[in-house]
DNA sequence: ATTGTAATGTAATAATATTACAATTTTATA
DNA sequence: TATAAAATTGTAATATTATTACATTACAAT
């Protein structure tokens, strides 16, 4: 397999063709398993945003996905977006203002997002244990946890070496 | 202490001029011994962040400081929270795309943001020993660790009684 | 006093996200 | 199968958040 790079678009090497595909296929069951409907337009959506191991814009994802689809707006694409995160599918990078693809949406969502400040590349590491700790520090203090936003920037292992 | 209630400002007693007076004083402190310059402006926008236990967002604080310097303009006021960001005096929301005042400025800066999803209070907790575990668990997979957003959605103490 | 640096003024615009309402498609069921 | 209800998509407009570029002013160091 081979990649494309340049200075802002580092690939590191990786086999996409296969996490998209299972990607993919997780999605489906999800969402017949939860009885929602994984339409044309947010499966593509769900691809692009898989297509990147960057976190992804919802305007970049607007650019390429008009010139397939001359009638999409912006809106078109948040409403994907919201029907893929409220699924499971997909989380916002909120430090980034962008979007990843969960590669483990069948199971439990307590990760930390992993961002890459040199190559970009961004992916969820799981992070349960801090997650516990979290909620039962907040309980002691009777603040009852609803959802915890963790994103770590830093230098991954490929752009350190 | 009187306070105004309503339905989308909820202020829960607490002693707000004394904790604004202490901020201001350690803002005084830490840019002095950082040779930064705590300009009127500066000082201003902080004092106006300080002045809200809620995250507030740059356009608000155009609003309020507007109001008082009709030259006043989006940049101004990011150029001020920059200098704060900078200086460790506040710290960006970036789930609520707001701003809070830190109010430990002065010391470590490993915290928790409490963000309460009914009043939109906003507080900072310590989590030291959460940092220490995230940082330890992403060097291990050779992930060398900058920058750690980490926040808190719940029910406060108050909403919840 | 002079000069370099930092801070601010001013205008324009970019980037991100939402609202409102109409049209169409799908689903459920009469 | 006809049809009503619900979900999805189309379309336009606009709101919200943030940055860039360049001019001017104030400050600090010599």
């Amino acid at each position: 397999m081979t990649h494309v790079i340049d200075s802002k678009t580092i690939q590191h090497p990786h086999n996409h063709k296969s996490c998209l595909q299972q990607a993919l296929h997780v999605a489906e069951q999800v969402c017949h398993q939860k009885g929602l409907r994984l339409t044309p337009i947010r499966r593509r959506i769900l691809e692009l945003i898989c297509t990147s191991h960057k976190a992804i814009g919802a305007y970049e994802l607007l650019d390429i996905f008009h010139a397939e689809d001359a009638k999409a707006k912006p809106v078109t694409i948040y409403r994907a977006l919201d029907f893929l995160m409220e699924a499971g599918l997909v989380h916002k990078v909120e430090s980034l203002n962008a979007f990843i693809a969960c590669l483990h949406a069948e199971s439990q969502h307590k990760s930390v997002i992993l961002i890459c400040t040199q190559c970009h590349n961004a992916y969820e590491m799981d992070a349960e244990p801090i997650y516990e700790q979290l909620f039962a520090l907040s309980k002691s203090i009777q603040f009852t946890p609803h959802y915890l936003t963790l994103e770590l920037q830093g230098i991954c292992s490929h752009c350190a070496a």
